[in-house]
DNA sequence: CCAGCAGCCTGACAGC
DNA sequence: TGCTGTCAGGCTGCTG
């Protein structure tokens, strides 16, 4: 569930499920997952219940009583159920918070990348990228002058630019190609190399991505069959990533795909030149 | 400062 | 069928 659309998908979800929940108390099966030490994590968070959950960037933010944040990192895998209590787990469930309701909330995570660290409220912005991210890409605080700032100043290549979270919180490797797409600017071009209607189009496409894959609820890439982001429908609203060989829906040129910064990059060779 | 790459993990898929 | 290599929506840390 990576991405910011699909990030704050399951932050609604969450809110819906189990704000004003208490946690009894917590089992950890994948301790590398948990930042502080085990047993204070454990310790803390009993008896403690959930006020909200925020989000900044592609983190969540469970704000509890008592004056404690958990910071909580999906990376590429992570999801979070709610099941009747005493569920039998799965084999990728790592996580379980036990709620005082007879329902238990799970951290299920395939690939075990997802990390948590529980802070004192106010204290997330020392916590791991938190520390240097980037403003949301939103009108009110994503502006045309600081994207023509930071690209003015740096000659890498746009799209590993798009993905630095301390330039701009949120977008990941599906947005970044499809806004390129949409901007007509290919993905290797150097930042500083964007003319002034470029960087103006470019930031238009951002902040109107995000609003429209939030209101369609996220992108569901793999199929999965449970928790909340996967109502997602915006995969059926993308232009370039995932359709190689398909047709360019502007100028029908076969969109191709090519590395960029070892990720992988969908693109219309003939309307994004370098 | 930057680019490149390994590492963290598991599962799906293509090709032999 | 089984094996091997590659790839996956992210990020950190190391190297030159």
């Amino acid at each position: 569930m990576p991405e910011l659309p699909e990030v704050e998908t399951v932050r609604r979800g969450l809110n819906r499920l189990v704000k004003g929940a208490t946690i009894a108390s917590i089992d950890v099966y994948w301790p590398k997952i948990i930042n502080n030490d085990l047993d204070s994590f454990k310790s803390r968070l009993a008896g403690q219940t959930i006020e909200k959950i925020d989000r900044r960037g592609k983190y969540l933010l469970f704000r509890f009583t008592g004056g404690l944040t958990m910071v909580s990192h999906l990376r590429m895998e992570g999801k979070y159920n709610v099941v009747p209590a005493n569920t039998s787990r799965t084999k990728h469930t790592h996580v379980v918070f036990h709620l005082t309701d007879d329902r238990d909330l799970w951290y299920n995570d395939t690939r075990k990348f997802g990390r948590m660290t529980l802070v004192p409220t106010g204290e997330e912005s020392t916590v791991g990228g938190l520390n240097k991210i980037g403003p949301e890409p939103v009108a009110d605080q994503l502006t045309v002058a600081y994207m023509t700032a930071i690209f003015a100043k740096s000659k890498k290549m746009i799209k590993p630019l798009l993905l630095d979270q301390s330039k701009i919180a949120g977008i990941g490797n599906i947005y970044a190609d499809e806004v390129l797409w949409m901007s007509k600017i290919h993905p290797m071009r150097p930042a500083n190399l964007l003319t002034a209607d470029e960087i103006a189009t470019l930031h238009q496409n951002i902040i109107d991505e995000m609003a429209m894959a939030i209101k369609g609820h996220g992108t569901t890439v793999h199929s999965f069959s449970t928790a909340f982001g996967e109502a997602g429908q915006f995969q059926n609203q993308l232009h370039v990533y995932g359709r190689e060989g398909e047709p360019c829906e502007r100028c029908g040129t076969l969109i191709e795909k090519i590395k960029v910064a070892q990720r992988g990059t969908h693109f219309c060779p003939h309307e994004q030149r370098l």
